[in-house]
DNA sequence: ATGCTTGCAAAACGTTTGCACAGGG
DNA sequence: CCCTGTGCAAACGTTTTGCAAGCAT
């Protein structure tokens, strides 16, 4: 379901990188070079800190500063995206060459699941065009209850019902 | 699911979260009491430091704790809904009896805009029959540029182009 | 009377920043 | 060589928590 489009290799992320660091006279650093490494090697929804872990794993000495501040390149020339779940801490996935698509979060268990964004993007557009706003992205999340979860708990508790006693 | 249409008072309001404290064998205090009243009198989107603000304001002395303590009952039990904006701080708007809507941020001058929420509702649900998925509630915003910042900024800078230059 | 609630302050948390030094162009 | 990037630690702002005292039930 959402691997049908063609995945990049991971030179081909780091020559993007590259390219985009001389584009914005950003220097092509060993620091960011690793940050990025890491980052490829994590998979699902990783945090800062997970990059700043791997890294420490692998014996290389990179500061936590750093990578808070080399995330955000990677962010801004579109090879990671940032989700926000509804935890303090941000959270981020590959999005290089991936099939734009959003998150179902179970509340119980916390699973996720992805699915395709392009109704939503479509829809997004349909009612920007109806405020004369100019759509760069959305975040769309369902939260509720999975599978699983919604036949151990036999009912979320819903909003409360004004005439209810 | 919160089916209502019309305002409510905000006595029904306070009744109707004196009957959810009741029923959950939480205590009805003055502090949550006082908090209500606050968090009923702010519009838009607020966040907690503003209730507490308010709170001083009129010279009621409540504390910090008590505040960040009291909106999650708030939000459960439909009063108030969270928003998550991309500041790391959380936001807070009047759900009771409200229209469901989603929002768009315009990323330049973070005029926010609401829309009515049904087609994503219903999207929604198509999306997590697929998944049997239970949806509880749904989170979408658009991040953009509203109509005055399209026309002041030239173009946004978009992702990366994995052939481009 | 009981034990949930409160307020205060301090801790925790993810993230940012100031600064002196290192390293890329 | 210059200036950007780095690492460390300390600062930051929001939210959480420990605890003694307060108050609703």
């Amino acid at each position: 379901m959402e691997r049908l489009q063609q995945k990049h290799t991971p030179d081909d992320v780091k020559n993007a990188f590259r390219r985009y660091l001389r584009a914005n006279g950003i220097k092509d650093t060993g620091a960011r070079r690793m940050i990025l490494d890491a980052a490829l090697d994590l998979h699902e929804h990783f945090e800062a800190e997970q990059v700043l872990y791997l890294l420490r794993e692998r014996g290389l000495k990179v500061g936590k500063a750093t990578v808070y501040r080399t995330l955000p390149l990677l962010v801004d020339c579109g090879i990671l995206k940032q989700v926000r779940f509804d935890v303090k801490q941000a959270h981020y996935e590959h999005a290089y060459g991936e099939v734009a698509h959003d998150h179902m979060v179970c509340r119980r268990c916390g699973l996720i699941i992805e699915f395709a964004a392009d109704k939503i993007q479509a829809l997004s557009e349909t009612v920007a065009k109806g405020h004369r706003f100019h759509v760069i992205s959305h975040r769309f999340q369902i939260s509720g209850l999975c599978w699983d979860c919604s036949i151990a708990c036999p009912i979320a508790a819903g909003p409360l019902e004004p005439g209810d006693g």
